[in-house]
RNA sequence: CGGGCUGUGGCUCAGCUUGGUAGAGCGCCUCGUUCGGGACGAGGAGGCCGUGGGUUCAAAUCCCACCAGCCCGACCA
């Protein structure tokens, strides 16, 4: 670049969300799209926070009392037609594996051949195929609850894919688990909605309403869909994770039956639930900045870089050698009972361009330290949660052993800037003009940013439902588990038990 | 999958109306001066113009088909 320009990213969000969100990605070289339609590549930074939310998740996991396990990603035609409206809720997105070799024709081409007698569905997900497995080791409630998951890829046949957010393959977890009691069910699908909430919160710096999925939002097949819904930048909702009640809908389409206390056959009680790579877009949208991304330390591939600042060769050597002893210094803490993820960038750029690098990624703390910091024993430190120009200058002692501290308040600041955000943006609505102009942009041309979450009445009909998407293309998110005093439903008048939160939604 | 727009070096795009053998800026490589907030100079590499067919002496340019991408709908974690 010739001149400087005002914002790393451009358009900003303000200009243009969705190609500010584009930009950001690639800025950060979180991801690019592939040569396979509606597949994405995920670059090493951005596999990397990836894998921070996959190990932390897990271990959430463990600790209430599951275990990974892993199971076929093609499910035979046959299991997956038994469950009626599972079948119809993904039929228009699967991918079929119909043939079993290739060959070379007269002309040269390649041709599948060998036609399978039962084609293979690729799985969107595994509740058929799973429950398979699960009605061969389930005979006695002695052998209940069985508490699995599964970390692997699933493929969704969409029809307009965006980075993260929605892609033809993408990686998850789903856990699926079998229970004696249909309370104990229900009480694993909130405890799983709970590991979300506070999972989002703790680890990802985002404030989410949980709630309950309406019946024309649920998951195919299920009985009860939770979910947790946050908001990003452009006060749109997006779902985070959800979590399942099956009842016995699956295991009686699977055979899942047990001999209980009482002698008698009964089937098994299911749930099942997920996170996707989407969160990794979710906190995209939800942190960054008009200069790249914004990491969350708990889940930054990188929470710490050095910049060592060489501007002489004579002391390059020295410089080096104190950036080294820092970094080792550094991965002698620990920040949330993990040592610190420090890196030295030791290439040689010139002007600022090695630090905006660093800017665009979103690391949470960069360091540089040059021969200036040297004689005085200090390093300048930066943080990613402040103006990108602040620069302090700090002892570098006092820096090693305060570097958690201030990963644990870049952490805090993330999340309270985002909670503040969605309050403000969160309106509670209690009559339809406020509610259609509170969601109607000014330029429907090209529509600003505008609306957010209401939190409004409603009569429990899927009529309305549909009007409002129709009208305004607003969905309901959830109806929160929070509780809310009952009213009038604000379109019809009728009775209301609680209000529900409504928004524009990813 | 329906409607609209677009495919030209890594990126953003000009050239196409009026066919004549491919350009710019950024990025990349080399050398030098620089380097504590997106540096400067000089030199250089890189494109059968999305794919396939057609028209023509000649196609990035005209015609047809297909593929891909973007936006708007329907669908979705």
């Amino acid at each position: 670049m010739t001149k400087a320009e005002k914002t790393a990213i451009s358009p900003t969000r303000e200009q243009d969300f969705p190609e500010w969100y584009q930009q950001v990605i690639r800025a950060a070289e979180l991801a690019e799209p592939s040569d396979v339609r509606g597949c994405m590549v995920i670059r090493p930074w951005g596999f990397g926070i990836w894998e921070n939310m996959q190990r932390q998740l897990d271990a959430m996991f463990r600790a209430t009392g599951h275990r990974n396990a892993y199971f076929p990603l093609f499910i035979p035609l046959s299991y997956f037609a038994k469950e009626a409206e599972h079948v119809e809720g993904f039929a228009k997105e699967c991918a079929i594996v119909t043939h079993s070799r290739l060959e070379v024709d007269a002309e040269g081409k390649m041709k599948p051949s060998s036609p399978l007698t039962e084609p293979l569905v690729v799985r969107p997900t595994s509740e058929t195929i799973i429950g398979a497995s699960y009605a061969k080791w389930v005979q006695s409630y002695r052998d209940l609850p069985i508490l699995l998951n599964q970390w692997c890829n699933v493929v969704r046949w969409e029809m307009r894919p965006r980075l993260f957010l929605r892609t033809t393959e993408f990686l998850w977890q789903e856990g699926h688990t079998v229970h004696e009691t249909e309370a104990e069910a229900r009480e694993e699908t909130q405890r799983m909605l709970g590991v979300y909430e506070t999972f989002a919160r703790d680890h990802c710096a985002i404030p989410a309403f949980a709630g309950e999925k309406s019946e024309s939002e649920k998951f195919p097949g299920a009985v009860q869909t939770m979910t947790i819904e946050a908001m990003v930048q452009d006060r749109k909702a997006i779902q985070a994770g959800t979590s399942h009640f099956l009842g016995q809908n699956f295991a009686r389409a699977s055979g899942i039956q047990f001999q209980n206390r009482e002698g008698k056959q009964e089937f098994g009680w299911t749930t099942s639930w997920g996170m996707t790579t989407r969160m990794v877009g979710t906190v995209v949208m939800a942190h960054a900045d008009d200069d790249g991304v914004v990491l969350p330390p708990r889940i930054a591939p990188t929470q710490i870089v050095i910049l060592p600042i060489t501007p002489k060769e004579e002391t390059r050597g020295q410089v080096l050698e104190a950036c080294d002893k820092l970094a080792a210094q550094l991965r002698a803490n620990k920040y949330a009972n993990l040592p610190l993820e420090v890196e030295i960038d030791r290439r040689q750029f010139g002007g600022g361009v090695r630090n905006w690098e660093w800017i665009k990624k979103g690391v949470p703390i960069r360091v540089e330290l040059g021969p200036r910091d040297l004689e005085k024993n200090s390093v300048e430190l930066s943080r990613r949660d402040q103006p990108v120009k602040g620069k302090q200058s700090t002892v570098t002692g006092e820096f090693v052993s305060r570097a958690p501290e201030i990963l644990g308040s870049i952490q805090q600041n993330l999340y309270q800037r985002a909670l503040k955000f969605r309050d403000a943006n969160t309106r509670t609505i209690d009559n339809k003009e406020e509610f259609y102009d509170f969601f109607t942009p000014k330029n429907p041309a090209k529509p600003e940013i505008h609306g957010g979450f209401a939190l409004a009445h409603w009569n429990g009909s899927r009529e309305i439902e549909d009007k409002i998407k129709n009208d305004l293309k607003v969905t309901i998110r959830c109806i929160p588990v929070s509780d809310s005093e009952p009213g009038r439903c604000i379109f019809t008048g009728q009775a209301s038990k609680k209000r529900v939160v409504w928004a524009k939604a990813y």
